[in-house]
DNA sequence: CGGGATCCGGGGCGATACTG
DNA sequence: CAGTATCGCCCCGGATCCCG
């Protein structure tokens, strides 16, 4: 369950469809990075799980549109949350990621040169 | 980054350690499935990210407790969100899963039996 | 355009055994 | 009590090919 709602992706594309509803295609081009699996099996995932639905419009070319449902739009708060705050401190993880290695917190051995100053 | 924060057992390692300060056997025995190997990587990633503090008791036997930071605690709200939609909408999600079993949503195959009747 | 099927490598993750 | 090191399975996830 967590780890349904709570992975990458999952948050990516639904904080993306937070505006309305979206293409398929559309979605790739916003979501960098998301191969063409990842995002089908997510949209598979949510529409299974109630948390968007999937239209497909019986034109030429096909056309296919993504959108939260009210369910899903009741988890936006939470994602973009998660987004929100991993946007906003971000830099800050990155600096005391980079702190640690100095220190050498969180690493299993201090290895040759760490103990030697 | 999102992979981190929104991973499963960060999730519930920072929630557990809402509370306050616990040690790593109270963890582990509040976080009902976690692995010792798991429950110590999450722990080293929160400690490194400065979302949680370590303090090393010189004891015997020996005792070592986990605080979440500022940081951590600031993070707080966005994974009790999710903690918490989480738990509120289980169920709702389990009665949509199982819904879309009948319908065949979300299926790739609609495989023999499923479009007879 | 939207998406299904398959192949394949990397590594996440769970036991287990051991240490200090 | 609080970890560490190792092994092995499994599945994630990207690349590719193909179809309606």
């Amino acid at each position: 369950m967590l780890d349904r709602i709570g992975d990458k992706w999952t948050v990516l594309v639904v904080s993306t469809l937070s505006a309305g509803a979206l293409r398929y295609s559309d979605l790739q081009a916003s979501i960098a990075g998301i191969s063409q699996r990842m995002l089908t099996q997510t949209l598979k995932h949510l529409e299974r799980d109630g948390l968007i639905t999937r239209t497909a419009y019986p034109e030429v070319p096909p056309r296919v549109e993504y959108e939260l449902t009210d369910l899903g739009r009741s988890l936006l708060g939470a994602v973009t949350a998660m987004a929100g705050w991993a946007a906003a401190h971000h830099s800050e993880i990155a600096r005391n990621r980079a702190a640690s290695e100095l220190t050498g917190v969180g690493r299993g051995k201090p290895s040759a040169g760490a103990s030697a100053g």
